[in-house]
This record gives structure tokens, sequence and C-alpha cells, in this order.
DNA sequence: TCTCCAGAGTTGTCCAGGACAAACATGGAA
DNA sequence: TTCCATGTTTGTCCTGGACAACTCTGGAGA
């Protein structure tokens, strides 16, 4: 009980997501992380500094450089922190800010009956689709934030997560089954999170069309494979902020390659890049987005395109 | 289209889940894998050994030793895939094996609808109980061993997961609000796999305990800050084959510490190994175990302990 | 003033080859 | 048979170097 944990270089690894070579490589350069060593001269990082590095790895998402962040004071790196997600993309509707704000301090006081239900109640009220582009799309940019300050914990975050993922899934398993275009949802490698899939589902399933999710990191190979074994008409992929930016293009590009030209690729999440127009990747910033793209589609169907 | 895919040393450890120097040194070592160079000299691995890669992590993770697989020729090799699983832990109940198999074509088939609807009605007929411990269980093993002989393609195993997944967390959902033991449910860091987690959830709440779930990959202070916070009597962790079981031991016992002595630590999973008995941990090498486990606790608890 | 571009600086990832602790296998003694 | 000592196997860590891709900066030209 008494042990401070720290943690050798997989370890960080892990819990950053910043890779072995990419620590070794700071720790020469910049000097920091400057972790101890242990008898067998191996690196042994301390609970603090792994803290910095998280917020660090968020930062660079964001796109600020590591040169910058680790000459920073303490004080303008807490002021990074804090306005990091005042830009964020998914505006808060002024209606519902004060419900958002009731139910990350439900989160923060660990009550979970009292979370779920909040939840579900305001579903209830709103219909499927305001709840997921005014709540669950700002509540999710609320409890990043934060994370990132230091208010919430790991833990408060997973609890969270998996209370949307179940509300979710429970919501999509009561549609109907959609016509429609057939949408085939994923995630590429290395990136894990589910709940920008869970949202586009909800919200293209509410719309009529037929979603089939494989879940998260799909390598490209078997997205191609399941294109032409669910006769997809669309592929959707989702990137957060944490999908590192110089990976975006070439990955996308390869996929787009792979796919028959007559499937539309669609791109959404926080890592999703404004696309060239002719690349024949569409790109969806927001929610509404996929919902325009969706209409869009049927609309070139129905003139016989 | 007709780019064949190779891939570079980063790509093929997030495929295969071997890291970059374990590549490396098996390169140098057994002269397997032996990727060509690009022109700037860095490793490229051509699809076809990255598969090989893939079953032989596999079959690592099942006990093998890397210096012999190297050595088997393919026959062997082959053999040794077949075989993997036949020593599976979850005995398929006899009457149940037509009804495994007929869902396993229906994957093969890529039928989601069909699939869907044979697993609602094997839940209806069984109850929640007996549908989890001698269907999804022994359907994991076979979907797992299917993988292994390359029947099935990734992505139908994702498409697999994804419906169980669902299913299952749509019947937690409509399970009454527990009393009994307070039980915290995750995975550690570096393991992915979450069916277990849901089949033991499940079961649990089924039996009315009252379960939180994280989901995956909770750092271990996290687990001890979660376990504090919502104040749980017991904390269940499942490893799956494919966490690597040199990490196990020191992983527990470490977690094992950091929580206190009045909270009971189980383990679950494939990569539950037996555990000494005085080390304050519980192994659950089956589902069944779990559910001895709660009620030997609730005997000890009523007992005044 | 604005736009564009070349050169300088920054950054992540790769490489080689060495080292070592922990896990495993093997064979002989009790 | 069981148990232990000894050799082998195996994953992960280390250092220090290299380089391609990206970003920034300042000056030339419209």
């Amino acid at each position: 009980m008494t042990t401070l944990p720290s943690m050798n270089i997989s370890a960080v690894e892990r819990d950053t997501g910043l890779g072995k070579d990419t620590l070794r490589v700071w720790e020469r350069r910049y000097g920091f992380p400057q972790p101890a060593r242990n008898d067998n001269g191996e690196r042994v990082y301390p609970a603090e500094q792994v803290d910095r590095l998280r917020q660090m790895k968020r930062l660079i998402d964001q796109g600020h450089r590591p040169g910058r962040l680790v000459a920073a004071s303490d004080e303008e790196f807490a002021q990074l922190c804090s306005a990091a997600t005042s830009g964020g993309r998914n505006e808060t509707a002024a209606g519902e800010a004060s419900l958002i704000a009731r139910m990350i301090a439900l989160v923060k006081a660990n009550d979970v009956p009292a979370l779920r239900q909040a939840l579900n109640q305001a579903m209830m009220r709103m219909g499927l689709q305001r709840f997921v582009i005014d709540v669950v799309a700002p509540l999710n940019d609320a409890v990043g934030e934060a994370w990132m300050t230091g208010e919430f914990q790991v833990f408060e975050e997973h609890l969270y997560t998996e209370q949307i993922k179940s509300l979710l899934r429970q919501a999509i398993g009561n549609l109907p089954t959609g016509g429609g275009p057939r949408v085939l949802l994923t995630t590429p490698p290395d990136e894990q999170h589910v709940l920008g899939l869970l949202m586009v589902e909800a919200l293209l399933g509410l719309d009529g069309a037929t979603c089939i999710s494989l879940g998260t990191q799909t390598p490209l190979v078997d997205i191609q494979r399941a294109t032409a074994a669910h006769a997809a008409d669309i592929v959707a992929v989702s990137l957060s902020a944490a999908f590192s930016g110089r990976q975006v293009r070439p990955l996308l590009s390869q996929l787009r390659a792979m796919l028959p030209a007559t499937v539309e690729l669609w791109v959404g999440g926080a890592g999703a890049q404004p696309m060239p127009a002719q690349s024949g990747i569409v790109s969806l910033p927001t929610l509404q987005a996929a919902l325009d793209a969706l209409e869009s589609w049927r609309k070139s169907r129905a003139n016989g395109d």
C-alpha cells in the first residue's frame, strides 16, 4: 500500500501511448523525462513524470510540439491544459449546458445509478438523435477536458465510457432493421476508441440505414474483405484525436485504393482532417455531417447515379 | 487493388502482438521471419510471413516455444494449429454441439440477422445462465479455433464478437439491480479482451451481485482507486490466453498488495494460472467456478467472517 | 501587403548488436 | 518416483546513430 508506483518503459508506453523509442529520444534530446535507473540500468519512471507525459501526449495530439512543451513553465503548461478543449468541436447547445454539468458531477460522485437514470431520462425526453448530438458528443468533450485538467481519474473516465456504451448499444439494439445504404463501421488498427462508432451507428440506424459494425481495430485487408462479403455501400471509419496525425493521410489513401470506386469512404471523429475533394474520401467533422452525407448518398442514388 | 499488402515493423507489431524487439531478435536468431528491405534499409514483411507470425503467437500463448515452431515442418505446424484448442477449457455440453456448429456456419456465411436470431432463441430457451456457460463459452473457443486454422477471416471473428457483446450487454442491462457483494470488473493494461468480463458480469448479476464494470485496460492504480470509491467487496480481473504468461504472476502480486486485505481478488479467463493458496488470489478456471466463489463469499459473510 | 518557396530546424521511427534476468528443460542424486 | 542444480532459451532492455517527413522562418517576387 505504501509503494509509490513507478513504472518501467513498457508500462509507460502502454499508459501514455508514447513509444519506447520516443521516450528514449526525448530523454536524450530534451532531458525530459528523466527516469531513475534500477540495479540493472533500466529506466524507472516516477508516477509524477508519467502523468506529465500523459498530458503532453494529449497536447501534442492537439497540435502542440514537444520541444515547446518541455520548455514551458508549469504555469504555461497548466494554462495549455485548460485551454486545450476550449476550441471544442462539439458546441454545447445552450439549453443543455447545465444538464451536462450535472452529469459530470454525477460521474465525479461515482453515482452510477443516478448517472444511468439521468442519461436515460434525457434520452427519452429528447429522442435518440438530439440526445446523441446535443448531449453525448459534448459530454464526451467535457469528460476529456476534465481528465486533462486532472479533475477526473482514469477509472472515472472508464466508468463513464462504459455507461454510454451500454446505453447506446441498448438503443441501437432496439432500432428497427434498416434498409437504405449498407454501412460498414469500424476503426483502423491502433485506434481503440469505440464511442464515435456507436454514436454514428445510432444516428445512421435511426435514419434507416443498415449498419454492420466490426468493432475497433480491423486490419485494412479485413475491411476490404468485409466490404465485399457484406456488399457494403459505404465504409465509415472513426479516428480519435489520439490517432497520430502523421499516419492518417497515407492510411486513408491506402484504404481508399483497396476499395471499389463505387463504395464511399467516410471518415469521422476528431482525427478526421479535411480531405482534398478529389481524393474520394468524405470527411465528416461533425455528427450532423454524417446525417447530411447519408441524405446526399440517397439523393445521388435516386438520380440513378 | 493489385498491391499485395506488405507491412513495416510497426504494422506487424500491431497485427501480431509481437514487439519490434522480438521480431528483430527472432530474425537474428532463427532466421524467421526474413523480411525484404525497402530503399531505406527498413524491414518490409510480406503478408504470408505475417500470417505465420500470427499463428506462432497464438501457439506460443498456448505454451509452445518459438525455437521449436520455426524448426517445425509445414505439416507439423498445421497439425499443431488444429490440435491447438482440442484441450479446450470449456467442454462443449453434448446436447449443444450441433447448435454451436450451426452458429459457426452462420458466421461463416456472414448472415448476421440469422445469427442474432439463433443466439436470441437459444438464450430464451436455455435461460441466461446455461446460455452463457454452455453456448457462449464453447462458441468462443470454437471461433478461436476456426480463426487459428484459417477457416475464419479476422473480420468474421470481429463480427461474431460484436454480436455476442451486443447480446450480453442487452441481457445485462435487463437484469434487476443487484444487492449481494459489490464486484468491480475490469482487465489490466494490455489485456483488450472484453468477452470474458461480460460473461462474468452476466452470471454474477443474474445471481444478484452488483457489478461495476470499468471495461478493459484499467491501470492498477485506478483499480485501487475505483475499489475504494465504489466500496467494492471483490475485484475480478479477466486475462485471456493472449496475455503473456510471464507477466501474470508479478502483476497480480502487485495488484494484491495494493488492495485492502478485506477485498477479495478473483482472476478468471484462459490466462488465469493456478495460484498458491496463501497468495490471497482466487483463480477461477471456469465460469462455474465464479458462481461457486460467489456462493462461498456469501457463506463466509453470513458466518460473520 | 500578400503569396510562395527554399533552407534550416524539429520529430518520430528505424537500425545494429550487445547484454542480462527470468523462465524453462534436462539429467543426475536422494 | 521426486527434487534440485545446471545449462539453454527467450523476451526485453540498452546505446548511439541515421534519416525521411514534417514544420517553421525569412526573404524574393507579384
